[in-house]
DNA sequence: CAGGCATGCCTG
DNA sequence: CAGGCATGCCTG
């Protein structure tokens, strides 16, 4: 009941990190592993892909792996690249990566660069965004909600007014908003979206707006968004000044299930994560908090208080100190221009030094997933010569690899089909049929195949849809109206609309497909080329915190 | 968040039983409140109300009220009314009413006779049939599935396959099925449907057959159906004879929710009854069990039993009896047969002695319902004549009435719609705009306002609905497009169907409307007249179980 | 699979 | 509103 079959992903957390002095600095060259997010822009491919092990509040280190690809076709005008901040080769701070490659841009633009996982980190921005909770008096069992200071986590009660305030030190430009998203605290779930459980969306007096929404603010222009990519849920109000002599601005929200409830949250613990973004969406301060909705947010905070300071107790750290460990991100951004095509089968060999352990088993990993990665367009290229329309290319030439990343060709299953593609004429609003590819004719069944979704194809056959071009306008509500549980639905989702920006791409296909000579931006015109970020980040917390293998040290 | 407003009933669960010795017997004759249950069969009207103080296993006696009504045309063949068994007056032994006058018949008569609280007690009828369960050799906390012989209460895992044996002692007809209908235990809950809870039900693969059912059966034919009229869910598969030398027969079934799952039962217990049905779907025979679905049936069996055990010790009664109570039932039944309307207007005045303050308290709560009742049609009439077309009508005229029979009017009101629409011609097939009716006008406001719905007036106007005429072919699916809550649509769709009956009657109306002469059956061809059955059923337990009104006698 | 925790909710 | 139970589920 996994809502994707893919969700395994390189496991970078560091469970040996206790074994190095904290804020050791290392830097990689490398990436590329599963491709989760393609998207088209205009006249250039944008293709994004994240791998994460999440922040995870000061609990773990955590890493990061992202890659950002442009396919960059001759028309694109150089200021609008670097508009999008493409060619820089600079170590970002830990919060900029976000914001700068991906845009919150207004929905009408189509441009859906917001990120699978939108991040957590902190970022009081130039306006010094700060959220905040008022002082409470008492400090009962079922109160409606509390705020632990220690925890840095708030404890409320389902359905109950809960106030949270901003502040801004400077005026930001008119027409800020503030959005508000939930999300997943554990990496192991940090991508699925955080909505209500059936039960209570379903209850729910169908005349409220927005029934799946788990949070709600009570602004009366509050809207609320799912984005059409990500179909992350998220409110919006606007950003206003504080009456004149105070300093906050203060909004009520509601949250709407339990953090327990099953076929929801399910127990997993949540993220409130606020965004200061300006009209267009760009984001210019970040505020996190972690929640906690539960029956009795007294009872709770005391228990997890104690537990703490339990923890704290059987460390070596001296328990008197503040409790919130810093962390301390690293972050390497490589960006690569690129008109060659990377072949696996360049025999050459590099030898890499890896100081520590830890560092050697994500260095190989990474070195198997680009190896993994690289070699499917070949097999994929291979296998369009020899007409046999299998959207899923057998892989593992390589038997080190771990089992967890034979998820992987799903993916790269339909990177490949796109890459075969045809040029398609640029003409706007041409969808479907009118496009001739070659790939027109692969089947629903195979591409249903190769997303993991085989059982439902009699479903899709006996809707009368043989092709995948007939899914171009295959709506999520006529997806909602097949038998299928809510999870593949979510999952076919995802892939159709990976499938629709292959089936409607409008550019000549240029991945990995380049003339041999290296072209720099500006001189590139009348060629395409790729513009790759690599970006890897990494979390160290300075302060181990509930790490339970420090205990065993003492 | 309660399905129907009207769900409250005449209280007569028996909080003073003990100051009677048991087993005393009373006769009641009595009976009319709210109007559940309107029917029409062919050429008579079949009008059931059903009034329950269900049999709570054991804990409390309970007592049952009903009423049936044929409102018979000349036309009607006097076989055929016996043939429904009306006139008759005799005591029924505890199982049969349901049997008798609410046979199971095929869909296809479009007879929903089923009522609209399946029966719950034990018969075993002519072919003795029995369930029973296998015994267990382990006893562990986790067991898939555990029953308790002292509780007669079945334990099971969510989801788990539990086997049931079934028999009969002597070969039953041709083609006889087995129906497994869950009903809950409590008599607050009694009325509402069992199914599954959104969560499960949503999150089911889409897939699966009636992915609303809580109860499956893993029997090969086994078919999952909904009363179209009741809404409740069963599972039918075939009775089958033992293999060679076997007694019994078994069968898998699941459960697929939790007792606990919130926004299904909600930690409501359910019992599992099972009806031995010929092919027409009379009942010939009925056995039901408690079931518990929980995680941890050892645990929760044993915990069970414990108190049980404590509950005991702490009686008068020795604990070393056999625990099980025996329940009596006094079953009461008179069928009168009148065309005289009754006047509440009738001054006569007569007294009648009710020995014990139970049964006076009992007596006096029917007769006020019974007042209550026979005022509404009145004022009714009178608000036709005026042209106020309120179908609610103003009742309390006696203050000394409970506050909790208020919701009484609420279906009275709508009789009485009924009761003063004109003859329609019994014309098959006729259904919405062709039949002129004063009330075809009715506003779909006032509908909604009787019913207690009135807050959803706007979506009916939304979609163009005024008057009630145009809701004759509002399907279930046009409901459930409605932003209307589960439970609400429930209640709007139970009341449609009240309202639609009203709407195509095509007999005369004559409740209450008869000529002053007392006529047999046989005699009473060219006039049309009304046939009553009241039953009054009373379960009394012989051994008090679990009722902490004994522990305070000690 | 048992011990025991987590957590909604019932009871006084 | 606190004490404490009920009950799914996690951990060893």
């Amino acid at each position: 009941m996994e809502p994707t079959s893919c969700e395994e992903k390189l496991n970078l957390s560091s469970q040996e990190s206790q074994t190095k002095p904290p804020m050791s600095q290392e830097t990689f060259e490398m990436l590329l592993k599963s491709v989760r997010d393609i998207k088209e822009t205009g006249d250039f491919i944008y293709e994004k892909q994240v791998d994460v092990e999440y922040a995870h509040n000061g609990e773990s280190d955590s890493a990061l792996l992202e890659i950002e690809r442009y396919h960059i076709q001759p028309s694109v005008q150089a200021e609008m690249i670097s508009d999008y901040n493409i060619i820089t080769q600079k170590p970002t701070s830990p919060d900029s990566y976000c914001d700068q490659m991906s845009p919150n841009l207004p929905e009408s633009t189509q441009i859906h660069s917001s990120p699978i996982i939108p991040s957590n980190v902190s970022y009081a921005g130039e306006y010094d965004f700060k959220i905040g909770f008022q002082k409470q008096q008492k400090d009962t069992k079922s109160i409606t909600w509390t705020y632990s200071e220690t925890l840095h986590k708030l404890y409320v009660r389902m359905d109950s007014a809960c106030p949270v305030k901003f502040k801004t030190s400077t005026t930001p430009p008119f027409s800020c908003f503030i959005r508000a998203i939930p999300i997943y605290t554990k990496p192991e779930h940090i991508r699925e979206v955080v909505k209500r459980c059936p039960n209570h969306s379903s209850k729910e007096d169908k005349t409220m707006t927005a029934p799946e929404h788990l949070v709600r603010c009570e602004h009366k222009t509050a809207e609320y968004f799912t984005d059409e990519y990500t179909l992350r849920q998220s409110v919006t109000f606007p950003q206003e000044q504080p009456q004149p002599g105070a300093e906050w601005v203060t909004n009520i929200f509601r949250f709407m299930c339990f953090s327990s409830c099953v076929g929801g949250l399910n127990r997993r613990p949540i993220e409130l994560v606020f965004t200061l973004e300006d009209r267009h969406g760009n984001v210019l301060g970040r505020q996190a908090v972690e929640v906690r909705i539960c029956a009795c947010p007294g009872r709770d905070r005391k228990a997890d208080e104690k537990h703490h300071v339990q923890n704290l107790k059987t460390r070596i750290a001296s328990p008197t100190e503040d409790e919130k460990p810093q962390q301390v991100a690293i972050n390497t951004e490589i960006t690569t221009v690129s008109t060659k095509r990377q072949k696996l089968d360049d025999d050459e060999v590099f030898n890499v030094t890896v100081r520590g352990r830890e560092n050697y088993e994500i260095i190989t990993r990474i070195r198997d997933s680009l190896e993994l990665a690289s070699m499917i367009p070949q097999q994929q290229k291979e296998n369009m010569k020899k007409q046999v329309q299998k959207p899923v290319p057998e892989v593992p030439r390589k038997p080190s690899i771990p089992q967890k990343m034979i998820s992987i060709p799903t993916n790269l299953g339909q990177f490949g089909i796109g890459d075969s593609f045809p040029a398609v004429e640029p003409e706007k609003g041409s969808t479907t049929s009118s496009s001739i590819a070659i790939d027109k004719n692969t089947s629903v069944e195979d591409w249903l195949k190769s997303i993991g979704m085989a059982a439902y194809t009699d479903m899709f056959h006996a809707k009368g849809f043989e092709i995948v071009t007939q899914l171009e306008n295959f709506s999520n509500r006529n997806l909602k109206e097949l038998k299928i549980g809510e999870a593949h639905q979510e999952t076919i989702w995802l892939e159709l609309n990976e499938l629709r920006k292959r089936l409607s791409q409008k550019t000549t296909p240029v991945h990995r497909e380049f003339s041999d000579s290296a072209s720099s931006l500006t001189g590139g015109h009348g060629h395409s080329f790729t513009v790759s970020k690599y970006r890897f980040q990494r979390i160290l917390s300075v302060k181990g915190d509930n790490d339970h293998t420090y205990s065993n040290k003492t």
